[in-house]
DNA sequence: TTGCCTACTAAACAATGTTTAGTAACTTTG
DNA sequence: CAAAGTTACTAAACATTGTTTAGTAGGCAA
């Protein structure tokens, strides 16, 4: 059966190599300049070899987006490490941002492109995003049984808090603040979350 | 000059024409839907026509996105009528995410969608979204003079603002809740918007 | 060695944005 | 009013991009 081994993971290979092809033109050209002939080109096969490896382009794109998750969930790590529930929550916030700041192609793909979410494909994506995201909560659950806030509401607290993290890098990534000069905004944006913490410690 | 006045004013409506057609079909069949071909052949033109009112597709997709604008203002607009300023305040937010769970292919256009602010182009549309930005600044404001705050630096307190509330409907409309079943989400949507509006009190 | 099967591709198809070249009706001019 | 010019419109074509089809060449199995 050694054949057959070596033909799978030739497959593996291939697709392999094609999702690195993608990710390198996303980074380079954006969303956009994202298409099939030139991931054929980079990858010097034709267009048509892609759709032996992949069903078409859309299961590119979740893949790319579960890399774009995986990145997320690595950027945050850091922040599990810190005892205090309230520490790490800060923490988690601030790299939060801080990740869609650095990385906007990848925030873009994950929370603000249209395709993705239409057909509930992309499962592995999802149950990533649902990891980080538990965490979040369970951070926040973790404050609230430490008492660090008066209510006891964690699912509308831990909300709220995503919804301002979530808007503030979801403004900057699709330039909505063009009201305030470009080297204003990243400090409007921490003065912002530091706000929003201030606002939370009174919850 | 009358036939050059009858002539300008025919130019004028074919433009609204095609303008009402493209209304039409996007919110029929949304962003994807719409296409100059289905344009033209609501308005039953061919679709080289169309270019002789409209530069390309992206200045129709600039004009719809000024009607979301409107939409968007006058949806706001009884908030003014309310005299304290903190009370308008919280309706203005109020009506805001209203209108964002209400017409989330209107926020869509004008929040989350890629095309528009790439060129600087839409001018029209970035006045008057600015108008109705200033109007809520104007109100934080206010607040602000009346000592509602403890908090004097208006700018981050309108922006902390916006950026729960733009996060909260962005999270709706692009559908990034499906961790909650879908008939708690609005009622999390105001129960995070009134844990806002509490925490706002103790700014 | 023969026939099958796999990986691959050239070419085509379909949808959609856009341009070109031409036509018919209307308007101006002499 | 007739000739010339202009305008409004269109059919057809072109370009780009996702996707499918019909094959082909080379490896693999019998």
């Amino acid at each position: 059966m050694s054949i057959a081994e070596r033909k799978e993971r030739e497959k593996a290979e291939m697709r392999s190599l094609i999702l690195s092809a993608a990710h390198h033109i996303f980074k380079e050209k954006g969303y956009d300049g994202l298409n099939i002939r030139s991931i054929a080109e980079r990858i010097e096969y034709s267009p048509a070899t892609i759709y032996l490896y992949y069903k078409d382009k859309n299961e590119i794109f979740y893949a790319l987006q579960y890399e774009a998750a995986a990145a997320k969930r690595d950027h945050l790590i850091p922040a599990a490490a810190i005892e205090d529930p309230w520490q790490r929550l800060i923490e988690f916030g601030r790299l939060y941002v801080d990740f869609g700041l650095k990385h906007p192609d990848w925030y873009d793909l994950l929370f603000l492109t249209r395709a993705p979410m239409e057909h509930v494909e992309n499962q592995e994506c999802w149950t990533l995003g649902m990891a980080t995201h538990s965490f979040f909560v369970e951070t926040v659950q973790a404050c609230v049984d430490a008492r660090y806030f008066k209510s006891t509401d964690t699912q509308t607290i831990a909300y709220t808090l995503w919804c301002h993290a979530h808007g503030l890098v979801s403004l900057f990534v699709r330039e909505r603040m063009r009201m305030y000069p470009p080297e204003q905004r990243e400090e409007l944006a921490r003065k912002s979350f530091a706000m929003i913490v201030k606002m939370a410690e009174g919850l």
